[in-house]
DNA sequence: GAATAACGTTCGTATTTACGAACGTTATTC
DNA sequence: GAATAACGTTCGTAAATACGAACGTTATTC
């Protein structure tokens, strides 16, 4: 798909890419210098991209700190997908309700290069929850988002796109793919997908898929596991098929 | 600031960039052939940059329409900005106490090139209200935003800055750059700045100048002219000095 | 349904960008 | 406070991108 030249990508567009997803992962922005470290540039490369990119307003530069960060034209472009895709406020809404309903947090997730993509989180109200993080990615075979979109793929598909030998996380964890196939055919069956503290320990997850806008979402709830038990599942599970139910009608 | 090689910047990241700007203004999304009109550039230089947008999901690709539009991962860079920020969110949240307080639909815009930059809006509840987009820009001039922001420069920045002559908008509007000058020690004494009738016909506005994380918003409020009246006046400047207070506290 | 137009794609060379090395300047170290 | 390290910036040549022209393919026109 890419041009012949460089099977690799346009060089250019690729720093630029990467500069932004430096940035968003950072809270109070980087230096020049550090933002070469982390996209693997020589900052004589990234010098003329940087300024560029600060003129334009997409990314914004400090005087007083010599810090860049994500800026305000940045914040607009988020907004159009918003207006464009039919949003994600559909998705959230959603996902508060499931909240209310089982007090559990919830989270929504996309695949992206064989890996989990976390795209929006609402959090339980309780005291103890999940630390996962926005915009970060996890290994697709040992979480239930990951399990639950990869049931919508052929098998073909899911041998060739997702790494194997797995990452390694919890004693839980699928280990080899041919065992990961036989969840996601239970997935395929049951309609849920489930991580027993395969990511981490003391973390159970149920997800559902969601197809909407021609694209595959994974919802989950995650609870701790000290306060799983079938009657939990029960109420996750209700509240799952509730909003995927309410999210696939409109669409 | 720019390289002093290509004075103009760095070509690739500015037709990253205007991709983006491209994709952000458009419902339904563009194909190769009206992003390159829009971009001004040759196909064959689009068709690697555009490519390698898609591949990283920072623009997402129709198979079926052939159309490319604002990518999830684009989105997230949105909520980055957000969350590093300190966010748009106090904005928003400010917005919604001045529109239950006065009625009228309340906006927030930023300077950009010379230009009032909107970038969020919370509605009047009424049937009859404004059009303006987020996203989209006016000239400064003759907008109570634009207006509040050039307050806060000096003279000379703002001679330099403002593209002169004026584009032609009402016959309110003001006409030459004297004139701005002596509303904008007028805005400087009294803290609020005007548009009477001076973008669009039978709209009022005023507006306040907010500082915040270095940078310097205008926040407005716009009133049909037929139910603009002193008592109003007094309302809604009450409302945008609260909203302006309170937002510059938090900081 | 033939002819035309528009689209996305590929190619080769002209042009631009890339980047190691070196600069002056500002933090850090000792 | 001298010496060192790290930063942002500039330069020249090596290497990548740019883009007109031409391709096959799909819509449009008549």
């Amino acid at each position: 798909m890419s041009s012949r030249y460089n099977p690799a990508g346009h060089r250019s567009t690729l720093r630029v890419l990467s500069i932004f997803e430096a940035l968003s992962a950072t809270k109070s922005g980087l230096t020049m210098a550090e933002i070469c470290r982390i996209v693997g540039a020589p900052k004589s490369s990234l010098f003329s991209i940087l300024h560029t990119m600060a003129d334009s307003d997409y990314v914004s530069y400090d005087e007083t700190t010599g810090r860049y960060s994500i800026g305000l034209k940045t914040y607009l472009l988020g907004k159009a997908f918003d207006r464009e895709s039919g949003g994600l406020s559909s998705f959230e809404t959603a996902m508060r309700k499931v909240v209310a309903s089982c007090g559990e947090t919830c989270q929504l997730g996309v695949l992206d290069h064989g890996r989990v993509l976390y795209i929006s989180r609402v959090d339980s109200p309780q005291h103890i929850r999940l630390s996962s993080e926005i915009g970060k990615t996890l290994p697709a075979h040992c979480t239930a988002i990951g399990k639950a979109i990869l049931s919508r793929w052929d098998e073909e598909s899911v041998r060739s796109l997702l790494p194997f030998p797995f990452e390694k996380t919890t004693e839980h964890a699928v280990k080899h793919i041919d065992d990961l196939m036989r969840q996601l055919e239970e997935v395929r069956r049951c309609g849920f997908a489930y991580d027993h503290q395969e990511m981490a320990e003391g973390v159970e997850c149920i997800a559902v898929p969601i197809e909407k806008g021609g694209r595959l979402y994974g919802l989950s709830v995650s609870v701790p596991a000290y306060r799983f038990d079938t009657e939990v599942q029960n109420g996750v599970e209700h509240a799952l098929s509730d909003a995927r139910d309410q999210l696939e009608r409109v669409s």
